[in-house]
DNA sequence: CGCTTCACCGGACATGTGTCCAGACGCTAG
DNA sequence: CTAGCGTCTGGACACATGTCCGGTGAAGCG
Protein backbone atom coordinates (compact mmCIF):
# COMPACT_ATOMS: atom_id res chain seq x y z
CA UNK A 1 0.00 0.00 0.00
CA UNK A 2 1.99 2.76 -1.48
CA UNK A 3 -1.09 5.42 -1.73
CA UNK A 4 -2.90 7.14 0.69
CA UNK A 5 -5.84 6.05 1.43
CA UNK A 6 -7.16 9.76 2.22
CA UNK A 7 -7.41 11.84 -0.67
CA UNK A 8 -8.69 15.54 1.09
CA UNK A 9 -7.87 17.70 3.74
CA UNK A 10 -9.81 18.91 6.50
CA UNK A 11 -10.30 22.36 6.27
CA UNK A 12 -7.61 22.93 9.48
CA UNK A 13 -5.47 20.84 7.78
CA UNK A 14 -5.35 22.99 4.34
CA UNK A 15 -4.94 25.83 6.91
CA UNK A 16 -1.81 24.61 8.62
CA UNK A 17 -0.75 23.49 5.18
CA UNK A 18 -1.30 26.93 3.90
CA UNK A 19 0.57 28.24 6.99
CA UNK A 20 3.74 26.44 6.49
CA UNK A 21 4.18 27.06 2.66
CA UNK A 22 3.62 30.60 3.52
CA UNK A 23 5.83 30.50 6.20
CA UNK A 24 8.49 28.60 3.77
CA UNK A 25 8.15 31.66 1.52
CA UNK A 26 8.97 33.83 4.46
CA UNK A 27 11.54 32.04 6.12
CA UNK A 28 13.68 31.85 2.59
CA UNK A 29 13.61 35.34 2.27
CA UNK A 30 14.36 36.64 5.97
CA UNK A 31 17.06 33.87 6.72
CA UNK A 32 17.88 32.73 2.87
CA UNK A 33 18.47 29.35 1.63
CA UNK A 34 21.18 28.16 4.51
CA UNK A 35 18.98 29.11 7.71
CA UNK A 36 15.99 27.35 5.67
CA UNK A 37 14.73 24.54 8.11
CA UNK A 38 11.92 22.50 8.33
CA UNK A 39 12.20 22.94 11.59
CA UNK A 40 12.54 26.66 11.52
CA UNK A 41 9.71 27.03 8.93
CA UNK A 42 7.55 24.82 11.38
CA UNK A 43 8.28 27.65 14.16
CA UNK A 44 7.69 30.51 12.33
CA UNK A 45 3.89 28.78 10.98
CA UNK A 46 3.20 28.28 15.05
CA UNK A 47 3.48 24.38 14.17
CA UNK A 48 5.19 21.36 15.84
CA UNK A 49 8.20 20.09 13.52
CA UNK A 50 6.58 16.83 13.56
CA UNK A 51 3.42 18.15 12.34
CA UNK A 52 5.14 19.68 9.30
CA UNK A 53 6.10 16.06 8.44
CA UNK A 54 2.99 15.05 8.41
CA UNK A 55 2.26 16.79 5.41
CA UNK A 56 5.82 17.06 3.56
CA UNK A 57 8.11 14.32 3.58
CA UNK A 58 11.13 15.96 2.85
CA UNK A 59 12.56 20.07 2.81
CA UNK A 60 12.45 19.10 -1.10
CA UNK A 61 8.81 18.59 -0.80
CA UNK A 62 7.72 21.82 0.78
CA UNK A 63 9.70 23.86 -1.81
CA UNK A 64 8.63 22.48 -4.20
CA UNK A 65 5.12 22.50 -3.31
CA UNK A 66 5.40 25.95 -2.68
CA UNK A 67 6.46 26.12 -6.72
CA UNK A 68 3.46 23.95 -7.76
CA UNK A 69 1.02 26.05 -6.24
CA UNK A 70 2.23 29.12 -7.67
CA UNK A 71 2.25 27.31 -11.10
CA UNK A 72 -1.22 25.86 -10.46
CA UNK A 73 -2.44 29.69 -9.19
CA UNK A 74 -1.22 31.13 -12.92
CA UNK A 75 -4.65 32.05 -15.05
CA UNK A 76 -5.48 30.11 -17.95
CA UNK A 77 -3.49 30.64 -21.12
CA UNK A 78 -5.43 33.61 -22.82
CA UNK A 79 -6.19 31.90 -26.65
CA UNK A 80 -7.11 36.01 -28.05
CA UNK A 81 -3.89 37.74 -28.61
CA UNK A 82 -2.18 37.95 -31.59
CA UNK A 83 0.86 36.19 -33.47
CA UNK A 84 1.92 32.80 -31.44
CA UNK A 85 5.48 34.22 -30.74
CA UNK A 86 4.37 36.89 -28.88
CA UNK A 87 1.83 34.16 -26.88
CA UNK A 88 4.80 31.99 -26.10
CA UNK A 89 6.94 34.90 -25.38
CA UNK A 90 4.32 35.87 -22.77
CA UNK A 91 4.07 32.23 -21.43
CA UNK A 92 7.47 31.87 -20.87
CA UNK A 93 8.09 35.28 -19.00
CA UNK A 94 5.09 34.33 -17.03
CA UNK A 95 6.96 30.88 -15.64
CA UNK A 96 9.91 32.38 -15.60
CA UNK A 97 8.85 34.96 -13.30
CA UNK A 98 7.03 32.64 -11.03
CA UNK A 99 9.83 32.72 -8.33
CA UNK A 100 11.82 35.42 -8.99
CA UNK A 101 10.63 38.03 -6.35
CA UNK A 102 12.60 36.50 -4.00
CA UNK A 103 16.42 34.96 -5.78
CA UNK A 104 16.92 32.71 -2.89
CA UNK A 105 13.56 31.13 -3.03
CA UNK A 106 14.26 30.34 -7.16
CA UNK A 107 17.46 28.99 -6.15
CA UNK A 108 16.09 26.51 -3.69
CA UNK A 109 13.50 25.97 -6.11
CA UNK A 110 15.60 24.91 -8.65
CA UNK A 111 17.70 22.78 -6.55
CA UNK A 112 14.85 21.00 -4.68
CA UNK A 113 12.91 20.34 -8.03
CA UNK A 114 15.79 18.04 -8.46
CA UNK A 115 14.70 15.79 -5.22
CA UNK A 116 14.52 12.23 -5.09
CA UNK A 117 11.46 11.10 -2.98
CA UNK A 118 8.14 10.22 -4.16
CA UNK A 119 6.39 13.42 -3.29
CA UNK A 120 8.66 15.40 -5.14
CA UNK A 121 8.95 13.14 -8.13
CA UNK A 122 5.11 13.33 -8.40
CA UNK A 123 4.75 17.11 -8.56
CA UNK A 124 7.81 17.40 -10.65
CA UNK A 125 5.66 15.89 -13.29
CA UNK A 126 2.59 17.73 -13.07
CA UNK A 127 5.18 20.79 -13.25
CA UNK A 128 6.43 19.57 -16.42
CA UNK A 129 3.24 18.36 -17.96
CA UNK A 130 1.32 21.88 -16.87
CA UNK A 131 4.52 24.09 -18.21
CA UNK A 132 3.87 21.66 -21.82
CA UNK A 133 0.23 22.42 -21.86
CA UNK A 134 0.67 25.93 -21.38
CA UNK A 135 3.33 26.16 -24.52
CA UNK A 136 1.44 24.35 -26.48
CA UNK A 137 -1.91 26.25 -25.75
CA UNK A 138 0.09 29.29 -26.68
CA UNK A 139 1.51 27.98 -29.58
CA UNK A 140 -1.93 26.31 -30.88
CA UNK A 141 -4.33 28.29 -29.15
CA UNK A 142 -7.18 26.88 -31.28
CA UNK A 143 -6.77 23.14 -31.07
CA UNK A 144 -8.78 21.07 -28.80
CA UNK A 145 -6.82 20.06 -25.46
CA UNK A 146 -6.29 16.82 -26.92
CA UNK A 147 -4.99 17.46 -30.40
CA UNK A 148 -1.49 16.55 -31.26
CA UNK A 149 1.36 18.81 -32.43
CA UNK A 150 2.88 18.26 -35.63
CA UNK A 151 6.81 17.38 -35.62
CA UNK A 152 7.50 20.71 -36.59
CA UNK A 153 5.76 21.80 -33.25
CA UNK A 154 6.94 19.54 -31.33
CA UNK A 155 10.50 20.13 -31.90
CA UNK A 156 9.71 23.74 -31.09
CA UNK A 157 8.16 22.88 -27.86
CA UNK A 158 11.03 21.07 -27.30
CA UNK A 159 13.21 24.13 -27.83
CA UNK A 160 11.08 26.04 -26.06
CA UNK A 161 11.05 23.63 -22.81
CA UNK A 162 14.80 23.15 -22.80
CA UNK A 163 15.78 26.59 -22.90
CA UNK A 164 13.19 26.95 -19.75
CA UNK A 165 14.56 24.89 -17.79
CA UNK A 166 18.20 25.97 -18.82
CA UNK A 167 17.46 29.80 -18.01
CA UNK A 168 15.89 28.41 -14.40
CA UNK A 169 19.09 26.46 -13.93
CA UNK A 170 21.29 29.21 -15.13
CA UNK A 171 19.50 31.80 -12.74
CA UNK A 172 20.01 29.33 -9.75
CA UNK A 173 23.27 28.80 -10.12
CA UNK A 174 23.40 32.61 -10.11
CA UNK A 175 24.94 33.23 -13.39
CA UNK A 176 22.32 36.08 -14.16
CA UNK A 177 19.31 37.67 -12.60
CA UNK A 178 15.94 36.84 -13.49
CA UNK A 179 14.93 40.09 -15.16
CA UNK A 180 17.59 39.41 -17.61
CA UNK A 181 16.82 35.61 -17.49
CA UNK A 182 13.24 36.53 -18.82
CA UNK A 183 14.48 38.98 -22.11
CA UNK A 184 17.06 36.15 -22.72
CA UNK A 185 14.05 33.71 -23.28
CA UNK A 186 12.26 35.91 -25.12
CA UNK A 187 15.42 36.40 -27.14
CA UNK A 188 15.34 32.44 -27.97
CA UNK A 189 11.84 32.34 -28.58
CA UNK A 190 12.35 34.73 -31.42
CA UNK A 191 15.32 32.80 -32.82
CA UNK A 192 13.02 29.76 -32.95
CA UNK A 193 9.89 31.33 -35.20
CA UNK B 1 42.72 35.77 4.28
CA UNK B 2 40.36 33.51 2.26
CA UNK B 3 42.55 32.15 -0.19
CA UNK B 4 45.04 29.42 0.18
CA UNK B 5 48.88 30.15 0.12
CA UNK B 6 49.78 26.91 -1.30
CA UNK B 7 48.52 26.15 -4.61
CA UNK B 8 50.11 22.98 -5.73
CA UNK B 9 49.23 19.15 -4.49
CA UNK B 10 52.21 17.16 -3.58
CA UNK B 11 52.48 14.35 -5.92
CA UNK B 12 51.03 11.95 -2.21
CA UNK B 13 48.43 15.02 -2.17
CA UNK B 14 47.30 14.39 -5.79
CA UNK B 15 46.72 10.79 -5.54
CA UNK B 16 44.83 11.40 -2.93
CA UNK B 17 42.54 13.22 -4.21
CA UNK B 18 41.81 11.21 -7.41
CA UNK B 19 41.33 7.97 -5.53
CA UNK B 20 38.76 10.16 -4.16
CA UNK B 21 37.24 11.32 -7.06
CA UNK B 22 37.58 7.75 -8.45
CA UNK B 23 35.95 6.60 -5.50
CA UNK B 24 33.38 8.42 -5.66
CA UNK B 25 32.39 8.00 -9.16
CA UNK B 26 32.05 3.71 -8.03
CA UNK B 27 30.30 4.59 -4.94
CA UNK B 28 27.70 6.38 -6.75
CA UNK B 29 27.15 3.66 -9.45
CA UNK B 30 27.23 1.17 -6.86
CA UNK B 31 24.63 2.41 -4.49
CA UNK B 32 23.03 4.94 -6.35
CA UNK B 33 22.80 8.98 -5.30
CA UNK B 34 21.17 7.88 -1.89
CA UNK B 35 23.82 6.39 -0.87
CA UNK B 36 26.36 8.22 -1.68
CA UNK B 37 27.96 9.61 1.63
CA UNK B 38 31.18 11.52 1.71
CA UNK B 39 32.50 8.85 4.34
CA UNK B 40 31.14 5.93 2.33
CA UNK B 41 33.35 7.31 -0.30
CA UNK B 42 36.13 7.72 1.85
CA UNK B 43 35.97 4.28 3.36
CA UNK B 44 35.47 3.00 -0.42
CA UNK B 45 38.78 5.19 -1.39
CA UNK B 46 40.76 3.67 1.80
CA UNK B 47 40.83 7.32 3.11
CA UNK B 48 40.11 8.60 6.47
CA UNK B 49 37.05 10.95 6.54
CA UNK B 50 38.67 13.88 7.79
CA UNK B 51 41.10 14.13 5.29
CA UNK B 52 38.24 13.63 2.47
CA UNK B 53 37.35 16.70 3.90
CA UNK B 54 40.60 18.36 3.50
CA UNK B 55 40.48 18.58 0.53
CA UNK B 56 36.59 18.25 -0.28
CA UNK B 57 34.68 20.87 1.56
CA UNK B 58 31.32 19.60 0.85
CA UNK B 59 29.99 16.48 -1.16
CA UNK B 60 28.53 18.98 -3.56
CA UNK B 61 32.23 20.14 -4.13
CA UNK B 62 33.30 16.45 -4.55
CA UNK B 63 30.89 15.76 -6.97
CA UNK B 64 31.32 19.26 -8.11
CA UNK B 65 35.04 18.38 -9.61
CA UNK B 66 33.89 15.05 -10.91
CA UNK B 67 31.83 16.80 -13.32
CA UNK B 68 35.10 19.43 -13.50
CA UNK B 69 37.35 16.58 -14.51
CA UNK B 70 36.08 15.01 -17.18
CA UNK B 71 35.03 18.20 -18.51
CA UNK B 72 38.69 19.46 -18.49
CA UNK B 73 39.66 16.15 -19.55
CA UNK B 74 38.02 16.41 -23.29
CA UNK B 75 40.24 16.88 -26.23
CA UNK B 76 40.58 21.00 -27.34
CA UNK B 77 37.83 21.29 -29.85
CA UNK B 78 38.57 20.60 -33.59
CA UNK B 79 38.73 23.07 -36.17
CA UNK B 80 38.61 21.32 -39.09
CA UNK B 81 35.46 19.74 -39.92
CA UNK B 82 33.10 21.38 -42.08
CA UNK B 83 29.59 23.34 -41.01
CA UNK B 84 29.17 25.56 -38.11
CA UNK B 85 26.29 23.50 -37.34
CA UNK B 86 27.61 19.97 -37.45
CA UNK B 87 30.33 21.54 -34.93
CA UNK B 88 28.42 22.34 -32.46
CA UNK B 89 26.23 19.34 -32.24
CA UNK B 90 29.21 17.50 -31.84
CA UNK B 91 30.32 19.74 -29.47
CA UNK B 92 26.98 19.75 -27.62
CA UNK B 93 27.08 16.22 -27.91
CA UNK B 94 30.03 15.64 -26.24
CA UNK B 95 29.01 17.84 -22.94
CA UNK B 96 26.01 16.42 -22.91
CA UNK B 97 27.13 12.81 -22.26
CA UNK B 98 30.41 13.68 -19.89
CA UNK B 99 28.37 12.20 -17.32
CA UNK B 100 25.60 10.24 -19.08
CA UNK B 101 27.60 6.34 -18.61
CA UNK B 102 25.85 6.74 -15.19
CA UNK B 103 22.65 8.42 -15.45
CA UNK B 104 22.97 8.04 -11.15
CA UNK B 105 26.28 10.57 -11.37
CA UNK B 106 24.42 12.81 -13.71
CA UNK B 107 21.54 13.49 -11.27
CA UNK B 108 24.08 14.18 -8.76
CA UNK B 109 26.17 16.12 -10.88
CA UNK B 110 22.72 18.48 -11.80
CA UNK B 111 22.15 18.63 -8.27
CA UNK B 112 25.53 19.72 -7.00
CA UNK B 113 26.30 21.92 -9.29
CA UNK B 114 23.82 24.33 -7.90
CA UNK B 115 25.49 24.01 -4.05
CA UNK B 116 26.22 27.29 -2.40
CA UNK B 117 29.89 26.75 -1.11
CA UNK B 118 32.47 28.55 -2.50
CA UNK B 119 34.22 25.87 -3.79
CA UNK B 120 31.27 24.83 -5.83
CA UNK B 121 30.54 28.46 -6.95
CA UNK B 122 34.31 28.53 -8.42
CA UNK B 123 33.99 25.58 -9.99
CA UNK B 124 30.35 26.31 -11.62
CA UNK B 125 31.87 29.59 -13.25
CA UNK B 126 34.79 27.71 -14.51
CA UNK B 127 32.81 24.75 -15.89
CA UNK B 128 30.45 27.54 -17.43
CA UNK B 129 33.44 29.66 -19.09
CA UNK B 130 34.83 26.30 -20.64
CA UNK B 131 31.56 25.33 -21.89
CA UNK B 132 30.67 28.73 -23.21
CA UNK B 133 34.32 28.59 -24.68
CA UNK B 134 33.91 25.30 -26.81
CA UNK B 135 30.44 26.30 -27.89
CA UNK B 136 31.99 30.02 -29.39
CA UNK B 137 35.35 27.74 -31.01
CA UNK B 138 32.72 25.75 -32.60
CA UNK B 139 30.90 28.69 -33.88
CA UNK B 140 33.53 30.63 -35.16
CA UNK B 141 36.56 28.44 -35.25
CA UNK B 142 39.21 30.74 -37.63
CA UNK B 143 38.68 33.58 -35.14
CA UNK B 144 41.13 34.30 -32.63
CA UNK B 145 40.35 33.02 -28.59
CA UNK B 146 40.51 37.12 -27.61
CA UNK B 147 37.55 37.54 -30.56
CA UNK B 148 34.46 38.70 -30.12
CA UNK B 149 31.06 37.17 -31.27
CA UNK B 150 28.62 39.23 -33.08
CA UNK B 151 25.59 40.34 -31.70
CA UNK B 152 23.52 37.60 -33.61
CA UNK B 153 26.17 35.39 -32.90
CA UNK B 154 25.90 35.91 -28.83
CA UNK B 155 22.16 34.93 -29.22
CA UNK B 156 23.03 31.88 -30.54
CA UNK B 157 25.47 31.16 -28.27
CA UNK B 158 23.04 32.21 -25.40
CA UNK B 159 20.22 29.95 -26.40
CA UNK B 160 22.61 26.89 -26.72
CA UNK B 161 23.93 27.04 -23.49
CA UNK B 162 20.10 27.25 -22.28
CA UNK B 163 19.51 24.22 -24.15
CA UNK B 164 21.89 22.83 -23.15
CA UNK B 165 21.51 23.50 -19.60
CA UNK B 166 17.79 22.69 -19.78
CA UNK B 167 18.70 19.28 -21.50
CA UNK B 168 20.62 18.55 -18.55
CA UNK B 169 18.04 19.32 -15.83
CA UNK B 170 15.58 17.88 -18.00
CA UNK B 171 17.47 14.18 -18.00
CA UNK B 172 18.40 15.07 -14.31
CA UNK B 173 15.03 15.09 -13.20
CA UNK B 174 14.18 11.99 -15.33
CA UNK B 175 11.74 13.30 -17.98
CA UNK B 176 13.85 12.13 -20.76
CA UNK B 177 17.17 9.66 -21.21
CA UNK B 178 20.48 10.77 -21.56
CA UNK B 179 20.76 9.70 -25.30
CA UNK B 180 17.70 10.65 -26.36
CA UNK B 181 18.66 14.26 -24.44
CA UNK B 182 21.55 14.30 -26.94
CA UNK B 183 19.51 13.62 -30.15
CA UNK B 184 17.14 16.67 -28.81
CA UNK B 185 19.62 18.89 -28.49
CA UNK B 186 20.84 18.04 -31.92
CA UNK B 187 17.41 18.76 -33.36
CA UNK B 188 17.44 22.03 -31.35
CA UNK B 189 20.72 23.28 -33.04
CA UNK B 190 19.22 22.69 -36.06
CA UNK B 191 16.35 25.14 -35.45
CA UNK B 192 18.81 27.59 -34.85
CA UNK B 193 20.87 27.81 -37.69
C1' DC C 1 71.29 8.42 12.57
C1' DG C 2 67.90 11.38 14.85
C1' DC C 3 64.64 15.02 14.17
C1' DT C 4 61.28 17.69 11.86
C1' DT C 5 57.56 18.04 8.85
C1' DC C 6 53.87 16.61 6.32
C1' DA C 7 49.93 14.03 5.31
C1' DC C 8 46.78 11.10 7.29
C1' DC C 9 44.12 9.12 11.18
C1' DG C 10 40.29 8.47 14.38
C1' DG C 11 37.08 10.03 17.14
C1' DA C 12 34.28 13.75 19.48
C1' DC C 13 31.26 17.47 18.58
C1' DA C 14 27.25 20.56 17.15
C1' DT C 15 23.68 20.73 14.00
C1' DG C 16 20.12 19.15 10.59
C1' DT C 17 17.08 15.35 8.64
C1' DG C 18 13.32 12.39 8.72
C1' DT C 19 10.68 8.79 11.76
C1' DC C 20 8.14 7.36 15.51
C1' DC C 21 4.94 7.33 19.37
C1' DA C 22 2.50 8.34 23.65
C1' DG C 23 -0.15 11.91 25.14
C1' DA C 24 -2.43 16.60 25.24
C1' DC C 25 -5.74 19.69 23.20
C1' DG C 26 -10.13 21.38 21.54
C1' DC C 27 -14.39 20.51 19.04
C1' DT C 28 -18.57 17.98 18.54
C1' DA C 29 -22.15 14.73 19.82
C1' DG C 30 -24.55 12.09 22.83
C1' DC D 1 -21.10 17.33 31.23
C1' DT D 2 -18.35 14.11 29.42
C1' DA D 3 -16.63 10.87 26.04
C1' DG D 4 -14.66 10.36 21.66
C1' DC D 5 -12.42 11.91 17.69
C1' DG D 6 -9.28 14.24 14.81
C1' DT D 7 -5.25 16.97 15.02
C1' DC D 8 -1.26 18.65 16.89
C1' DT D 9 2.64 18.20 20.32
C1' DG D 10 7.14 17.20 22.46
C1' DG D 11 10.81 14.61 22.65
C1' DA D 12 13.58 10.50 21.56
C1' DC D 13 15.77 8.13 17.86
C1' DA D 14 19.25 6.76 14.01
C1' DC D 15 21.91 8.73 10.78
C1' DA D 16 24.38 12.42 7.81
C1' DT D 17 27.03 16.71 7.52
C1' DG D 18 30.95 19.43 8.30
C1' DT D 19 34.48 21.01 12.01
C1' DC D 20 38.09 20.40 15.13
C1' DC D 21 42.17 18.58 17.29
C1' DG D 22 45.57 15.57 19.47
C1' DG D 23 48.10 11.74 17.79
C1' DT D 24 50.83 8.60 14.45
C1' DG D 25 53.85 7.00 10.83
C1' DA D 26 56.93 7.74 7.28
C1' DA D 27 59.57 10.49 4.12
C1' DG D 28 63.20 13.92 3.89
C1' DC D 29 66.88 16.79 5.77
C1' DG D 30 70.82 17.97 8.59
Amino acid sequence: MTEPTRRRLSERQADTVRRLTDAAVEEVRATGFDGFTVRNVARRAGVAPATAYTYFTSRNHLVTEVFWRRLRALPPVTASAGQPRERVVAVLREIALLVSDEPELAAACTSALLGTDPDVRELRLRIGRTIHRRLLAALKPDADSGARPTPEEARVLNALEFAYAGALLHAGMGYSSYAEMADRLAEVAELLF
